[in-house]
Formats: C-alpha cells, structure tokens, sequence
DNA sequence: AACTTAATGTAGCGACTGCTACAAGAGCCT
DNA sequence: AGGCTCTTGTAGCAGTCGCTACATTAAGTT
C-alpha cells in the first residue's frame, strides 16, 4: 500500500497558484480565511503562519496576480504587429473579452474598487498590471503609427471605457461610440 | 423641559437618506446592518423590518442612490451646450473629478465590480446611471456636431477609461492618450 | 543521542454576522 | 373601552470572522 502524499511541506510559493486561482473565480474581498486555506489544502493556521496576517496574504496574493497576469500577456504577445490602430484595438478587445479572461476581468473591477479605497496592496497590483497592458498594446502598434506611444495611451483609455461600459451592460453604448469614432465597432456583444 | 423627539417615527424614505450617506463613505460591500442601522439611528432590527432582509436593503439603496446621482447630474446642468466636443469632455470630466465627487466614485467602482460578479441590483443601478450620465452628455454636445449621438458615445467610453485609469494611479496615462486623440487633457493630475 | 528549529494540528477566544422570537408601546377604528 | 395593526426594544441564536495558545511532529545540527 503506498503512503498517499506524507506531508507535501507547503510554502508561500506552492500555496499561492491555488490561492489565487480560489480568488480569481470566488473574488477578493469577500475571501476569508477558511475557505482560502481549504482551496489550497491547507488551514486557516497554516496561512497565518506563512502570509503573517490577512492584509499580508492579501497584498502577495495581488502581486502574484499581478505576474499571472503579465505571464498571460507575454503569452498572448504574437510575432507581428498590427497593421492598423483599429486592428490593434480590436485585438485586445478580443483578448480581454475571451471567455477564458472573463473571471480574471471580475476580478480585475474588485481590484480597481479596492484601488479607489485605498485598500493596501490594491493600487501597486492595478499599476503593475496597466503598466504591463500599456507595454503589451505599444508592441502592438503598427509599425508606421506617426505617434505609437500616444496612441497606445488613447487606445488603451478607450479599451478601459470599453470594458466597463460592457460590464455594466451598455456594450453597445460603446460599440456606438467607438463606431462614430473611426475604430470600428464589428464586434457583437451586449 | 422640552420633550426632545419623542418618536421620530422611521419608515424606508426617512432612513434611506442616512443610510445613502453611510455607505457613500464607507462602501458598500463591507457594510453590515449594525453600523448602517447606528448611522441611520436605528437598530438592526429595524432595518430588517422595513427592507426584508440585507438583499433588500441594498437593492433599495442602490436604486435610491441611482437616483441621487440623477438628480445631482440634473442640477449640474447647465444652461448653454458646449462649443466643442474638447470642451464637452472637459465639462464631464471635471465634473466627475469634482472633490465632492470623489467619495461617490469610490462607492461607484464598488458598484461595477459588483455588476461584474451579478450580485443583485448591482447592475440595475449601474446601467441606470450610465444612461443619465449619457443623457447628460448628449445635452451638452455641441449644437453643430455633425454626429452628437455618437460622438456622445464615444466621449463616454473616453471618459470612463480616463477615471478608471485615474483611479488605478495613471491619470497621466489617460492624459496623454487624450492628448494624442485631439481632444486636450490639459488637466494636471496623478 | 541530545538539542534546536521549522512546520503543522487542535482547540478555542472574543467579536461580529444576518436574522428571529417575544413582548410591549402607540395610535387607530368600532 | 376593547381590539387591531403598525412600529419598536430586548435578548439571543447559530454561524463566521481573524487570530492565538499550546502541543506535537519532522528534520537537521552538534
């Protein structure tokens, strides 16, 4: 009869995959202890014992969260560069609207709220995770763009206007918008 | 000796008031019936009473609060429309960037994150003031705008990804994407 | 073999959660 | 006056919260 797993020996860095894959489908900010601890097959105590306190297990966890993210993105990253300013928007649309992105995206809303709170941990996770999105888009921009860094900027203030207006149901209202903008609006969502 | 307020006699419309402006402080999500029962000057107990159970009580605050922001959008309104789309934006945009503003903001990033993982009357309260604040935005276009309903649209978006990058600490972001776009963002903030 | 240190389990603390049972006052209608 | 409904206070229940005291085991180190 073989021994089923004697004592796997945790640490922060095996705990927190499966803490923060509990987190990106069941939030952050109604997360405690308990539950946290038996996703990642560990107790209450244990997370105590390894994050400090919960604002500690809190503030890693968004920072791991933050590398996903950034590992996600660098996966994402593709060998050639858009043609179009429009082309570029719409991929990244695209990718912050895939279905696999879209528990991460709920997530994503908690952290710009506790962002504007002022809860700690949140503002450095949501800077980290812009920044990275920002670098992501300017290597997408074409590559005749006449102001790429600019237009990264407007691209992405309207990916972000894109996004919550889709979250909260009016999709459409941006569809319109970026429509009468120039970059077309194909996509169909609401 | 004066009898002071011998039974001020609380229904729903006289604690929403106070209750709005407990959880305009301090957020909704994290709120409980004691705290928000002792800002009105009730008991638990008596919210319970009037507003069902907690579920009630926030989907009527959120109606409630909805409305607050309509009319405060209502009395904003000014008398002349405005001459350029540039200067529509920078209406709105002081507007929601007001100091007065800011603790609603807080509260409003709470409530699209909570649209986002469908907790109830979350959405219902979002989309109702996204359609206001449009509305707002249409009566301030510009009368000669040759497409004022999509160019309302498309400020909208603008706009919301300028707040949330504000509030995620990169209003320069924003800034320089709208500098890019044409439209100014002469405002110093970040 | 003795000692030390890190890692973990068990049990529980006091505070708080949403909510309820029960009773009592207050104002109204007959 | 008697009942009736609306409103409110008191007390408490079962559950969860973050966190801790205490004890135990496992693995080195000397």
């Amino acid at each position: 009869m073989p021994k089923s797993d004697p004592k796997p020996k945790m640490s922060r860095e095996t705990l927190l995959p499966q803490l923060a894959a509990h987190v990106i489908e069941h939030g952050l900010g109604g997360a405690s202890l308990r539950p946290l601890a038996k996703a990642a097959g560990t107790s209450d105590r244990m997370l105590i014992y390894h994050f400090g306190d919960k604002e500690g297990l809190v503030r890693d966890l968004l920072e791991y969260i933050a590398g996903v993210y950034s590992a996600a993105l660098d996966m994402a990253i593709g060998p050639d560069r858009a043609n179009t300013r429009q082309e570029c928007f719409a991929r990244i649309l695209t990718l912050g609207r895939g279905p696999q992105m879209q528990p991460f995206m709920t997530l994503w809303w908690e952290i710009v709220a506790g962002s504007a709170r002022g809860l700690p941990g949140y503002k450095d996770a949501a800077e980290a995770m812009m920044v990275k999105q920002l670098a992501w888009m300017e290597g997408q921009m074409p590559e005749d763009d006449p102001d790429p860094e600019g237009g990264a900027r407007y691209l992405m203030t309207l990916l972000e206007g894109t996004l919550m207006l889709g979250t909260v149901g009016h999709a459409r209202m941006a569809r319109e918008g970026l429509l009468a903008s120039g970059l077309a609006g194909d996509t169909a969502d609401d």
